[in-house]
DNA sequence: TTTCCTGCAAAGGCTTTGCATAGGG
DNA sequence: CCCTATGCAAAGCCTTTGCAGGAAA
């Protein structure tokens, strides 16, 4: 459990305080890996489990995760913020079914000759990339039986 | 004006009424291109050149528009959607300056092979995408002033 | 005339904040 | 002990919805 030391050690060094609920809801982040929970289900989750956490300190937790980078807060067209790792080189895109409205991670980068080209016409030092794709994932195709 | 005459007979064709409101309100977001305006810019544009439009009316303009193709909704992480006309092929992506949070268009799209790649392997249909880098902007570089 | 649209205000949903208490270092 | 963190409830935003009057077709 390599992340949550390297994260506990980091928020000591910058002043803060390890509390328990910290330690909950980063466990409950860390073991929910590629699921990209919302607030809300991150307390659900912490309220099944453990005590009673305020579903305010788990916005602050979260707030607070991602000022130190340990993790990624996103937006998926659902109308509430999701949260992932961060994950060193968090090279990996999603895709988004507009049917089913599932998320999928996908490993492949391969935006670097992308990036470098950006840099160098535009003068813009880029630090991260969101990529996400729309459309229809293999369950919801009709045509899906056809294609065994 | 090619654009907003396409956007009406797609109102007529699909059974929507041509009202003042709508065109009001399609006229503003064809006249600020590249603006990413939130609903609330839209609805101050409104009223500072024209009669009155309510701001529900300008989110059920802007529901629509998207329904119909017309404009994209998007979100840069500030806690509101913004509009962009849709432009057939959208291929265009997002800077967003994490210093000064401007956001700026990148012509470049290069994305085809990736998609292909990623339709193939994982089964899955892309009939959009959004892709944004994060970054420190030219006017926001501290050696700007190195670089002459 | 009929049906859809608009404005207003109220309601909703997610997130943030104030304040008194609890707890880590 | 001191100072930060937590819980609760209230407040804040953005967005959606209900409803009665108004405007397209």
């Amino acid at each position: 459990m390599k992340t949550s030391q390297r994260a506990f050690s980091l928020l000591e060094s910058s002043g803060y305080k390890v509390t328990s609920q910290r330690q909950i809801i980063l466990e409950i982040i860390l073991n929910n890996r590629e699921k990209h929970m919302s607030a809300e289900e991150i307390h659900e989750k912490a309220n099944k489990s453990n005590a009673d956490i305020g579903l305010a300190t788990v916005y602050r937790a979260l707030e607070l995760f991602e000022e130190l980078k340990i993790i990624h807060k996103m937006n998926f067209g659902d109308g509430r913020s999701r949260y992932e790792l961060w994950e060193e080189e968090h090279h990996h895109h999603h895709l988004i079914c507009t049917s089913c409205h599932e998320v999928y991670e996908v490993a492949e980068d391969l935006l670097d000759v992308l990036e470098h080209k950006i840099e160098n016409k535009y003068k813009f030092k880029i630090s991260g990339h969101q990529l996400k794709f729309y459309g229809v994932c293999y369950n919801c195709k009709e045509d899906k039986k056809d294609e065994s």
